[in-house]
RNA sequence: UGGGGCGUCGCCAAGUGGCAAGGCAGCGGGUUUUGAUCCCGCCAUUCGGAGGUUCGAAUCCUCCCGCCCCAGCCA
């Protein structure tokens, strides 16, 4: 089930830096700012940093990149550290935290004044904008930027000390504000925040941006590779001035790739929290979401999202990967990982005329895998089948129970439809059959077997299950391109069903247990509401269905 | 319109001057007590376009076209 690692341009480049000896070991780094949960974006991403270092021998590290204390939380420290374990990976030593150096980056910034290569300025947000000039005009240099080494010192050692409100000041790298690179225009090192921390606390009221923090972490750590997405591309000459200008103690190298996107779901955070805040799903780990937390509880395997990972390659251009490729690959793990049972979703009352007495069958748990064993099943007269699969009359195409037609029960019995009972609607409320065998697993001595196998469960023994059916969150391949992102949510992304019938044994499955229902699909037993008492299965995804498009 | 990237099958993606991998989707057929799985077969004379270099080009050169990113004291 495991992917051959595939070839791609980061793996040709490493294994090149590996054999040039231009790095002993590859170190790589995941590297997330802490605010907010992974979603499938940020698997491919862990996959990548993870893989590789597996791959090559070498170690990867969770660093949490805390330069924004605003929008950062500890809660989302503890949950990013959970879906990347649960990812089945595991960093190398501690968590790292961008905060805990923050004493060494303020130290290389003074640094950097003496080299009279940072200055303090002055300038509000605004003015600092306008002197920045746009994408086709030159910035000019900012009045402050000729400040003397010792006034910078002073002042940035004030802006340390809490002495500035907000915006007031800050620290900028001396570059060169003619150039068309617009990161290259005296960027930004710091800014005056008083905010607490959460690691920090209140000891900082100046905290160090992205692009001034992380190179430097990359160098103190000995990353070897820093991968990042294709829209840092143009911060590269950036992350370089300061790994040359700087005293750092490794020389790491930025390293860019295509980010994943999937059609019909979407990554934007600022949307999936409008579906949470509009109540659209039912918080960040609804099994809809395409967060770690929501494909776990969906019933996902970990195993399946990382093959998906690999198989949608490495590369540097923009794409979409087709969700099918996902639900795929999690189809492909189910098949083998996932024990067979049975579950009626519309229960059809049918009682077997002639049967003598109840059997005892031994079912088969996996008809491929016999390490998965088999379990006991009662088969009395009174059977519930799904509504679906009985018609009182059908053509050919139609293989399940027809009125005076043969059909096989699964693991049991051949059975024939001799009447049905209607209600007043119409609607067939109760079926009669006849056993045609009664040796289980037999065929007719007559020879006319049955084309078609259907499931069922035992009227005595089956228990109430609410059966929670998942659609497509959105209706359209590409979400994140409409104008009206409410409009193009799926109505029936959920359905619930709490008429569904299971086999008894069914109420001990552990949570996040996930089964085959057969001829219906992969159904996980929900993290949190599965009961004993009260089963509550998710739908993790159907099987596939080459028959029902095109015969309605 | 400045700068940086990217264009190989419906969707991903290998390929780095010597006969265009693979996966997903799709389509045919076989097996089957799940209309599932599994198995077999089909699915790019052509690589965004046009020129050029070469015995030979998806790969090198030139021009053109299209798409993405950059003007946060976000990451």
């Amino acid at each position: 089930m495991s992917v051959e690692p595939r070839s791609n341009f980061l793996r040709t480049q490493i294994q090149a830096d590996l054999e040039s000896a231009r790095v002993n070991a590859l170190v790589t780094r995941f590297p997330p700012e802490p605010n907010g949960y992974l979603h499938l974006g940020h698997a491919k991403s862990i996959s990548v940093n993870f893989g590789l270092a597996e791959q090559f021998g070498g170690q990867c590290h969770l660093r949490f990149d805390d330069t924004n204390p605003e929008k950062e939380s500890q809660e989302f420290i503890d949950s990013i550290q959970e879906d990347v374990h649960w990812l089945g990976y595991q960093w190398e030593g501690e968590v790292r935290y961008a905060s805990a150096y923050f004493g060494q980056l303020y130290e290389w910034a003074m640094y950097l004044i003496d080299q009279r290569l940072a200055y303090v300025c002055d300038l509000s947000a605004e003015e600092a904008r306008q002197y920045r000039g746009t994408l086709t005009e030159p910035g000019r240099n900012s009045p402050f930027r000729e400040r003397s080494s010792e006034e910078n010192r002073d002042l940035f050692a004030r802006m340390r000390q809490g002495e500035f409100a907000e915006g007031a000041r800050v620290l900028r790298a001396k570059i060169d504000m003619g150039s068309a690179n617009m990161n290259l225009r005296d960027p930004i090192l710091y800014r005056i925040r008083h905010a607490s921390h959460h690691q920090t606390g209140t000891e900082w009221p100046i905290y160090p941006t992205y692009d001034f923090a992380h190179g430097q972490e990359d160098a103190i750590e000995g990353i070897t590779h820093s991968i990042c997405t294709l829209e840092f591309e143009d911060h590269r000459p950036l992350y370089e001035w300061f790994v040359e200008h700087l005293p750092v103690p490794h020389t790491p190298r930025q390293i860019e790739f295509a980010r994943l996107n999937t059609s019909y779901t979407i990554t934007s955070k600022r949307k999936l929290k409008q579906l949470v805040d509009e109540e659209v799903v039912d918080g960040w780990d609804d099994p809809r979401m395409p967060t770690i937390a929501g494909l776990r509880r969906r019933g996902y395997p970990a195993s399946a999202i990382r093959h998906f990972c690999e198989e949608v390659g490495t590369s540097r251009s923009d794409s979409t990967a087709d969700v099918a490729m996902l639900e795929s690959a999690v189809r492909d793990h189910l098949n083998q990982s996932a024990p067979r049972a049975m579950c009626v979703m519309k229960p059809l009352r049918l009682t077997l005329t002639n049967l003598p007495d109840a059997l005892c069958l031994e079912v088969r748990n996996h008809p491929a895998d016999p390490d998965f064993g088999g379990r006991q099943l009662w088969m009395g007269a009174e059977l519930f089948i799904d509504q679906e699969d009985f018609r009182e009359e059908a053509n050919k195409h139609f293989k399940r129970l027809v009125l005076g037609k043969r059909v096989r029960l699964r693991g049991g019995l051949v059975i024939e439809a001799e009447r049905c009972e209607k209600d007043a609607d119409g609607g067939v409320t109760h079926v009669f059959a006849k056993c045609v065998t009664f040796i289980p697993g037999a065929d007719p001595e007559d020879g006319l077997k049955p084309k078609g196998v259907i499931h069922w469960v035992s009227a005595d023994e089956a228990v109430p299950a609410t059966i929670r059916r998942y659609d497509r969150l959105f209706g359209v391949p590409e979400p994140a391109r409409e104008q009206d992102l409410m409009a193009a949510v799926n109505p029936h992304s959920l359905v619930v069903i709490d008429t569904a019938m299971i086999e008894p044994e069914l109420v001990n499955a552990n949570p996040e247990q996930v089964f085959q229902f057969e001829r219906e699909g992969y159904f996980v037993a929900d993290r949190y509401d599965h009961r004993s008492d009260r089963p509550v299965f998710n739908m993790t995804i159907g099987l596939r269905d080459t028959w029902s498009a095109s015969h309605g």
